[in-house]
DNA sequence: CTGAAAGCGCTTACAG
DNA sequence: CTGAAAGCGCTTACAG
């Protein structure tokens, strides 16, 4: 941990020139103090503070008492190698991340870490971003036997680096992913996307256009069955036949999903609504129509999938998704694994819908049967 | 890491009962590859086993080969808590992060991740959100010896902290922030301004309102400093009065900016256009601006700071700061300065203007001196 | 309840 | 160039 390679003593890490004798004092002077030091000053041998200070039994109350003391008093942490040497167990957990630049990832970390964090675990980031990477991850990783487990974030894993975890006794989580090979916490794509269906539905819209998403580099694509199954599903139930040149596919990302709602602009009749797969491709679509010179929701309405935190500033209605919470709920659902216990593997939290000024109801060229929506929140 | 906890040999985290079998076995048989291993099937001892894949010299080169030869073959990887044990260093490196939902958090995350990993660290994840966590972070870290440096991603941090951090041996790294205290890459906040506010000036605006944010916790503010005196000196150096009226100052958040902005409306001369202190709230003043029925750029023109990826969906004319570049030239930095190197420890990253279309030549009630922006980029 | 000792899996002076 | 041995800082059966 401390530092002074060089021999000519001017290299103390990155520390400025005035504080090299400080420095040198710390080094020769503290040098962390260790479990020894804590046992000699409470006067009892390195096993008994080793127990004192982990095992709940076979310690005296008052030996445990003061040895605690002792440790607090010095300051006294474990050295996290030694012990993980020690014992086998690492007490790291690895996140395997695509794109931790997307609020999404970002946003399911953040509740991943405090979790995991709270628990006593290192977390370990891996940002994966090619095929390559996640080839290189899982290929490696295991036999590093550097994690006790890894939570693979909206990532769909291959059978062949499942197993490989597997063998290697890694327990293995998806969070925000969904596969019925490993346990996962996720939403369930098609109800959101059914749910932004029927509330363009309840709006008298029929001519729904959607943008689906599907990832560039991924051996599955369980979203894109998942969501465009619940478009389906919604149309047939309100027995609306699906014009198949109103489905789009693309990648995810607003660029995309801009230049998508271009090939919609072209069809002979327009869409008097669209649904995109996430926020940002809904902001992409509304770009085109805007350039186009139509209005949102005027001419055409825009729903997304997400609540991003911007679609509040935009005003753009969407199906929320409680992204924190899924990674809280998938660091739960590790934390208990990885205790023995036998927890729902396949956890789905709800999504709703959430009102805002981007859908209006169809103008009427259609017959409007329902209601519209009154611009309060629905489930 | 091989985990098989209960005696009653029902637990095998969480695997499956088919799947029992295969893994006892794999336990049994396998039992990960060790140095010990490579050595005995190499006919060397440990200490050369060990010395031909590390260091660089003293060993004969063909035993150098044969030894790598097996390592490959049995796939050996070693184990990273007995090396670290036996060298003392962690090659780990902790990510101190304020908010990691946020895009700007997220790609500085992306970029430092990369690099340090690329050079053989671990990178470990610290979320803290409020000063709690921070003072937790501070207090333990350092006495845990688990990692060799720290990069804090836009967080000031107080003299005590980094006294601490020092004193410990940790090398200490900013990503975008900056203080003159430790090392740092970041974005030069003032002239950033400074562009965005010249911006504005060049279209002929002259009531040119401002939105300044500043941490709620945070020790110092030096963005807040920054990035206002950006803006002060760009009006004075045009001649141009502020009107202490225009400017107001909100912490960081589209919604805050928003409530900032309705402030702003309630003005006797409204502004002709609002700079905000990042592109999130810019969207924010913009919902107000849209809200109050004025349009933008017609009524108001708005400039935000960031470039995020959202800001080319709205078409916000922004500036932009290259982010991921921050976390890569941070991470390079930390490298060198780890590896006893001196290099440039105030590193600041340009930033340019971005003009799309909530920017427009002020409307002609002021003298316009200069001619409007012509729609490209400018520096 | 407590201690002496072995061991976790490497690395690295110290001798050849 | 190579090997035997000590040591990194803990934990944990094994005996008292």
């Amino acid at each position: 941990m401390i530092r002074f390679v060089s021999s000519s003593g001017d290299s103390c890490s990155c520390v400025g020139k005035r504080f090299r004798g400080l420095y040198t004092e710390a080094m020769n002077s503290s040098k962390a103090v260790g479990l020894a030091d804590v046992a000699r000053e409470a006067g009892v041998s390195l096993a008994t503070a080793s127990r004192a200070l982990n095992s709940a039994y076979g310690v005296a109350a008052a030996t445990r008492e003061r040895v605690a003391e002792v440790a607090r008093r010095l300051e006294y942490v474990a050295s996290p190698e030694a012990s993980r040497l020690a014992t086998g167990t690492t007490r790291t957990i690895a996140l395997v991340v695509p794109h931790i630049d997307r609020w999404y990832f970002g946003e399911m970390v953040n509740g991943l870490e405090e979790i995991l964090r709270e628990a006593g675990n290192d977390v370990l980031l891996y940002h994966v971003g090619d095929p390559e990477g996640r080839h290189a991850f899982f290929e490696h990783l295991p036999a590093r036997r550097k994690v006790d487990a890894v939570v693979v974030v909206a990532v769909p894993i291959t059978d062949h680096e499942r197993r490989r975890l597997e063998l290697m006794g890694v327990t293995i989580v998806a969070a925000g992913g969904q596969d019925a090979t490993y346990p996962y916490v996720s939403i369930d794509d098609a109800a959101a996307v059914r749910q932004a269906t029927e509330h363009l539905l309840r709006l008298g819209h029929r001519r729904i256009a959607t943008i689906t998403a599907v990832d560039p580099d991924r051996v599955e694509q369980p979203a894109r069955r998942g969501r465009t199954r619940g478009f389906y599903e919604a149309m047939a139930d309100a027995g609306v036949t699906v014009d198949e040149e109103l489905v789009v596919t693309t990648t995810w990302g607003g660029v995309q999903a801009a230049e998508a709602m271009e090939k919609l602009l072209s069809v002979r009749e327009l869409p008097t609504a669209v649904l995109a797969h996430s926020d940002e491709m809904a902001l992409g679509a509304m770009r085109t129509i805007r350039r186009a010179g139509l209005r949102v929701p005027e001419d055409i309405s825009v729903i997304g999938i997400d609540d991003h935190p911007l679609a509040e500033l935009v005003d753009l209605t969407t199906v929320r998704q409680p992204v924190r919470d899924q990674g809280m709920h998938a660091a739960h659902l590790l934390l208990a694994l990885l205790r023995g216990e036998d927890p729902d593997r396949a956890q789905k939290l709800p999504t709703r819908v959430v009102v805002r000024s981007t859908t209006a109801p169809a103008r009427n060229d259609q017959p409007s049967p329902a209601r519209p929506a009154t611009g309060a929140t629905q489930h």
